[in-house]
DNA sequence: TGATTGACCAACT
DNA sequence: CAGTTGGCCAATC
């Protein structure tokens, strides 16, 4: 069975190490629609009724910027995740972002 | 079924 | 610098 792009993000996003980050348009790119960017948050979205726990705090826009931070459950939350991972935030940014990056390609193959 | 929305991206005004 | 527009595709109303 062909994975949808909401299995794809899923996967993706789960395979997502620790102390790394991502970019929607990346996961968004290897799932197969590079401009669907917003699919992969809607899949994430779709995650808070989902008995799944993926690291989506670990997914950030393409600055690296924490867009999604209002999303779970508090503004905090998702810089307090990622400092706890060892990735430093800077407001709502993350610092080093190109260092944190995670290329899924590399990973997955 | 049609219209709206959505955690984006890039470009233009 | 802020706001708008177009694009992309699927889910929800």
């Amino acid at each position: 069975m062909k994975q949808n792009f909401y299995q794809k993000v899923y996967e993706i996003v789960s395979k997502i190490p620790k102390g790394r980050v991502t970019t929607y348009g990346t996961i968004a790119e290897l799932a197969g629609s590079k401009g669907s960017a917003r699919m992969v948050g809607w899949a994430l979205n779709s995650l808070k009724s989902q008995p799944v726990n993926l690291p989506a705090h670990r997914v950030v826009n393409r600055n690296g910027l924490l867009t999604g931070k209002h999303h779970f459950g508090g503004e905090c939350i998702m810089s307090e995740l990622l400092s706890n991972e060892g990735v430093k935030i800077n407001g709502n940014r993350v610092i080093n972002f190109e260092d944190y990056f995670w290329n899924p390609t590399e990973t997955i193959y």
